[in-house]
DNA sequence: TTACTTACTTAATGTTTATTAAGCAAGGGG
DNA sequence: CCCCTTGCTTAATAAACATTAAGTAAGTAA
């Protein structure tokens, strides 16, 4: 018995970090951060239930006490709204994106997580496809409408008025500035010191927000 | 004897589906290829040695016959060159580019294994972190030079000169590119009409030259 | 005290998985 | 006819995994 149960009732030193307990939180919360550092780590289908449950000290039964499945536990994660950082409406949130990508250079967090789950959520089976599919589309509309934002008011109509491939300027924009942001994550998760992912951000939306004010 | 081998000769009818031996080619190339398919569209880790050799009629350890485990078949995948499509080199790569993401839309392959894959690289433990971090600074070369290419020769000097965080405005510029292809894609694997990969590819790439055809 | 809730644990189950070992069959060359 | 190579097979193994069931322990409220 002593050997396959350490420690019966401290809460700490099971795993190698758990952290602090404190004031007793939503437990139910405190296990969703967990979570979420260990899925944009490692991907959704690369972590097991034991390697959350490690890092809280506890086991893989103990978290699914909370979710009742894995992909429970998944789709509570994206759920779960880091608070932290209201994006603002307008032209200003394209502000917002570059210090979201300056400060994710130092403290990655939720974009990265959503940056590995959602390239692996395009694959087949996947149980966040569909979250991830609207997330694009409420994505695009917003920043779309940020490019807008900013552009002079003269230039505002041609960059609305949908081209032969059915999509706006403004809209193509949008999806460029989403797919660059989650293109640099992986570059720079693979090599932080080849790319500067706030600057090179800043230079693709002023380049784009540069050619809608112009004639095609 | 005659219990244990049900069908001596015939090579087709275990799978599902057998891509028509037809001549037989190097079977490892065939191998090669399924493989390159089916982690494309599931991934590294979400797929099974079962699942290639379900594709091929045969079963896991005769994948594992021709590649000694299934690392091994994905560094395999990943060495195998899609002579299909030579890379041109100068001004017209970027031209390239878009032919390339235009190509995609319709027949999904190469690149959507390497945004498939990248992406999951990145996180840990993956076996194929450092062959992607390779390709990606070898690509943000090439397009870099490519950029520079397309530039005006009085402009080139400012965009090959580092900026205060190190980078170059050309090889900020080539991992945008890069980028922007990548999260595009999976964007458009989720949701194909609501992008155009191969017009933002291009839009991207002309809205970059422009500005770096300015003072900054 | 009793009862209920919260937060787990242990144990078991059944599946999936990669990998190894050994053998079989066919075809070609000698 | 024998041998070697190519291309598999069956069988076995050992591990990892998600999930379920049932029980335990502590705190709280009545």
């Amino acid at each position: 018995m002593s050997e396959t149960t350490p420690a019966p009732d401290t809460r700490a030193p099971a795993g190698s970090e758990a952290p602090t307990p404190r004031k007793r939180v939503n437990r139910r919360e405190q296990i969703l951060r967990t979570a979420a550092d260990v899925f944009a780590a490692q991907g959704f289908n690369n972590t097991s239930l034991a390697d959350i449950a490690a890092m809280l000290g506890i086991t893989p039964a103990g978290v699914l006490h909370h979710f009742g499945s894995k992909t429970d536990l998944l789709t509570a994660v994206l759920e779960l709204r880091d608070d932290t950082d209201p994006a603002p409406e307008g032209s200003r949130m394209l502000d917002h994106l570059v210090t979201t990508a300056e400060r994710n250079a130092t403290r990655p967090g939720t974009t990265q997580l959503y940056a590995v789950l959602s390239a692996e959520s395009a694959t087949d089976q996947h149980p966040a496809q569909e979250w991830f599919r609207d997330r694009y589309t409420v994505l695009r509309r917003e920043i779309g409408d940020a490019v807008l934002d900013r552009l002079a008011p003269e230039h505002r109509a041609a960059a609305s008025t949908p081209g032969p491939d059915g999509h706006t300027p403004a809209g193509a924009a949008a999806a460029a500035v989403i797919a660059v942001m989650d293109g640099l994550q992986v570059q720079w998760l693979l090599d932080p010191d080849a790319v500067d992912m706030a600057s090179v951000t800043g230079l693709v939306i002023d380049a784009l927000v540069a050619r809608l004010s112009q004639e095609g």
